[in-house]
RNA sequence: GCCAGUGUAGCUCAGCGGUAGAGCAGCGGUUUCGUAAACCGCAGGUCACCGGUUCAAGCCCGGUCACUGGCUCCA
């Protein structure tokens, strides 16, 4: 699992041709000017400051200094800005000069900007190297850039945070200021709102609100605490991949929460991820010769090598395959402590794991119908902007990141390709990505707040089978070893709730909604008709309660609206006589009396068929 | 793990050297009401934790922990 890689990558060390940037549209232009204006700005006030280098981002621009006499932070935004803005209406020019490799270099020498030195040496020989000057500020650059520095007209500091040179992490680290910029300041502002309103929309505050989950001190960080109605969203989802898992052949296994160390070094896992596993547990066992011996137990970080030996329990035959075992597994990671993200990077998850051991013939088919299952939740679920990301091996990292197995990856590669091809997805492919075991789609998504993350995996593996032995019969009587497949299209529960919670900002469809329908009687008088009703629907298995606090009617509303109950019955004289609600929707409004009968059968109809609102 | 920021009642926040505050939620009353907030009252805190400076510390300083924004990493 793996998420911000594209982000990634667009703040990577991955040169642009100057075609590339001859191609940027006007507002890339604006910010990247303005992250030289801010840059300049900087230099003004601290003068001894290094520059590396200020790109263009989705969101806006940063730049990154190594500046050796202060340390930024958000309270130095209003000086920068008062210097930027000093320099804007200056109005000065965006002067490109191309020059020689050796005149740049001397520029640069001279000024001591070692890091643009390192630069500069990039640059492939025979491109052409151009300096801007805006008044004494020079930077190496190829530009595009605005005319004048009076062109930036709406923009804004926003963060300050460390980030290593060249993004790698033994490389000194340099201050990185975040900003962004606008054609106006009417745009600049309708982002700001939106950003607000992504604020609102955000599963942290949303699962406080609605407490769906919690953290604990005392149970550690990264570990959430599902509450009752995030529990029952968790119950929901675990009913939807049960039903879909039968009707695909799955057979859902059960596997305990560790394993011995000998298992992991089996594996191949351990020496490749003992880092992201919590510390072993040590125990000392007594052997029948009275020795005693120190065992070590992991908690397992994934499901695999367990369902491995569930295949390897006994002989299997060809027959058998292609042999579908499921189990929403708990795993437990040792996640770096600043990479811990509310429900979306935690430290303990539960899977919608499964593993596919099936014959070399088998494997297009049942990798096309895993893809086809991703197809299904997708549509469930509305979820329309996705990408999948088809990672695959680099030659050159073999016997490092990759087991060394040169045809066995070509050839999966090829395979899923074809069906990637075949079947028409759209997809891109990443090279030096893969899993250390064989190539691997990732499913990236965009949450309402336009974070992007890995929802969901699929990899293939031809690794680890072999490596655990395990084999079948053939037709022909012989032994082979079978492929795997690893998928969980549902990715975690952890992962893909926080995903839900902000997609759907918390009003979720009535088959999630952790509160169906809530029965809110007028008076005391229709108290007895809302309590019948209310267990009539229970034994319907309905999620319903009865608002029984003194308020008034308004009062009660707003209550249920506020807690994001999908349905509301409000009741009083008029509808008790005539065995009817007045059903009201959350944030739809008063739809109109209805008799009970009719409203009941559609609430089931809607549960069955988990429509969409 | 690294850089920066934040931590005051269940929640949202005010107070920034001089006796801990508000709204909502909670609890107890009164009210029984027709589509987004009835009224009155009560209770609620070692101001994240540990140490220091000071006559006096939520407030200043140092450390720890947690969370947040990035970086790195990610089966």
């Amino acid at each position: 699992m793996q998420e911000r890689k594209i982000m990634a990558e667009e703040h990577s060390v991955a040169r642009k041709t100057l075609e590339d940037r001859n191609r940027a549209s006007d507002l890339e232009r604006i910010r990247h000017s303005c992250a030289h204006i801010m840059a300049a700005a900087v230099m003004r006030i601290w003068p001894g400051s290094q520059l590396d280098i200020g790109p263009s981002t989705s969101e806006g621009f940063y730049y990154d200094f190594d500046i050796p006499e202060h340390r930024l932070s958000p309270e130095d935004f209003p000086r920068i800005e008062e210097e930027m803005k000093r320099i804007i209406k200056e109005n000065l020019v965006f002067q490109k000069e191309v020059k020689s490799r050796e005149e740049v270099r001397s520029i640069l020498e001279t000024s001591g900007q070692k890091f643009k030195i390192e630069r500069l040496a990039d640059i492939p020989e025979g491109e052409e190297i151009s300096t801007y000057t805006i008044g004494d500020f020079l930077d190496l650059c190829a530009g595009p850039h605005v005319m004048r520095t009076g062109n930036v007209k709406a923009y804004k500091l926003l963060r300050v945070a460390a980030a290593y040179y060249r993004g790698k992490e033994t490389n000194p680290q340099l201050q990185r200021l975040y900003g962004t910029a606008f054609a106006n300041k009417t745009e600049l502002e309708e982002w700001l709102k939106m950003q607000e309103e992504a604020k609102r929309r955000d599963h942290r505050k949303i699962g406080k609100e609605m407490r769906l989950f919690a953290f604990d001190e005392d149970v550690g960080p990264g570990l959430p605490l599902w509450l009752p109605k995030g529990g029952i969203l968790v119950t929901e989802l675990e009913k939807l991949a049960m039903e879909t898992e039968f009707q695909a052949g799955y057979e859902r296994v059960r596997t305990p929460h560790l394993a011995k160390e000998s298992m992991y070094k089996k594996s191949g896992h351990l020496p490749y991820y003992a880092e992201s596993m919590f510390p072993p547990l040590e125990m000392k066992e007594t052997l029948n010769d009275g020795t005693e011996k120190m065992e070590r137990y992991y908690l397992k970080a994934m499901n695999c090598p367990h369902h491995h030996k569930i295949f390897a329990s006994y002989p299997r035959s060809y027959r058998e395959l292609p042999l579908r075992l499921s189990e929403y597994g708990c795993c437990y990671r040792y996640e770096q402590s600043g990479e811990l993200f509310g429900l979306m990077r935690v430290r303990s998850l539960q899977m919608n794991d499964a593993h596919i051991y099936c014959t070399p013939e088998q494997f297009a088919s049942e990798f096309q119908a895993v893809n086809e299952m991703y197809m299904k939740y997708f549509k469930i679920f509305g979820i329309k902007k996705y990408l999948m990301r088809f990672s695959t091996h680099d030659p050159k990292e073999l016997g490092h990141k990759f087991v060394d197995e040169p045809e066995l990856w070509k050839e999966t590669e090829d395979r899923v390709r074809n069906v990637l091809k075949d079947s028409g997805i759209d997809y891109v492919e990443i090279p030096n990505e893969a899993a250390f075991y064989g190539p691997k789609i990732d499913v990236q998504v965009w949450s309402a707040i336009g974070r992007e993350f890995t929802l969901a995996t699929n990899q293939v593996d031809f690794a680890v089978p072999g490596r655990f032995g395990l084999v079948y019969r053939t037709r022909e009587n012989t032994e082979a070893t079978p492929l795997c497949i690893h998928r969980a299209p549902l990715g975690t529960h952890e992962r893909f709730i926080g995903f839900l919670i902000e997609h759907y900002a918390g009003n979720f469809p009535l088959w999630l909604a952790p509160d169906q329908v809530r029965i809110l009687p007028i008076g005391n008088e229709q108290m007895e008709y809302c309590e019948a009703l209310r267990k009539r629907m229970r034994a319907d298995g309905i999620r319903v309660s009865v608002d029984t606090s003194g308020d008034k009617i308004g009062g009660k509303i707003r209550n249920a609206e506020v807690d994001k109950v999908h349905t509301m019955f409000v009741v009083g004289q008029k509808e008790q006589d005539a065995n009817s609600v007045a059903v009201r929707r959350h944030g739809k409004g008063d739809q109109g009396v209805k008799p009970v009968e009719e409203v009941l059968a559609q609430i089931r109809q809607m549960i069955a068929e988990r429509a969409s609102d």
